[in-house]
DNA sequence: ATGGTTCCTGTAGTAGCTACAGGATCAAGC
DNA sequence: GCTTGATCCTGTAGCTACTACAGGAACCAT
């Protein structure tokens, strides 16, 4: 049983974003020494390090709730985590479609920049 | 001379957006009707539409300010727009490669799913 | 006069934390 | 035993860029 601040070192997760989940229900109190210190088992540290991998794969909160509970499961769900997993890979996938449109869009727009012309292209084209 | 919805119709920018617009300082405070009503001229009207453009091309707000200071100044300091269009641009390639890695990390992980192993393969690399 | 639409201010909520303030507790050294 | 620095506690405010009310006033047409 460890404190809260190498729970966070060996997690990956900050203390402030540990309490946070806790707030907010994402992972259960742990429990407390007599001065009211929390104290984290190994198994609750891991929980904190599949949370961190899920937040950097992209996952919102809420779905990381649910891969969690899906994890705490006797039977891994594995159809229902790869939907959850598949879902939110089209969602990274629209997101980049977003952004290359903005990039092509940036793109011309810098670069018929700085032609030298009086009135500035780019501003002109934002005024349009 | 147009009134707030009006205005909104015309820029795209939506009601409560013009008033925070307002409320942080980004258009000027436009003139009010005896009985206190927001009204706007058409140049307003194009400021509103020229920050919409700024952000429908992802700037901050921050950047959208800036920019709307060098489209209000009398010359265009044409090197100033093209830096910050670059600089943004940039913020966007990252974005689009930090995507690009989670997309990657997500196929591999949804396609070694449902494998019909006992264990959820997607579930066991979010635990390692 | 009435009713439907528009407008006003002010506040709270969204996502996922981070960053304090102000205080208590712990562990180590002397 | 005492001090000192590190760690911990709760609670609140802040970040981005808005959206969504609530509760009320004003406008316009019939």
């Amino acid at each position: 049983m460890i404190a809260i601040g190498e729970a966070a070192r060996q997690s990956g997760v900050s203390i402030e974003a540990i309490r946070f989940y806790e707030r907010e229900g994402v992972v259960p109190r742990p429990p407390r020494t007599e001065s009211g210190r929390r104290v984290y088992s190994q198994a609750a540290v891991a929980e904190l390090g599949f949370i961190r991998r899920c937040r950097d794969l992209g996952f919102p909160l809420a779905e990381v709730r649910a891969l969690l509970a899906l994890s705490r499961g006797e039977r891994d769900e594995c159809s229902t985590v790869r939907d959850l997993g598949l879902r939110h890979l089209e969602e990274v996938r629209s997101k980049i479609a977003e952004l290359r449109r903005l990039e092509m869009a940036l793109k011309e727009l810098t670069e018929n920049c700085a032609s030298g012309s009086v009135r500035c292209p780019m501003l002109e084209a934002l005024r349009s």
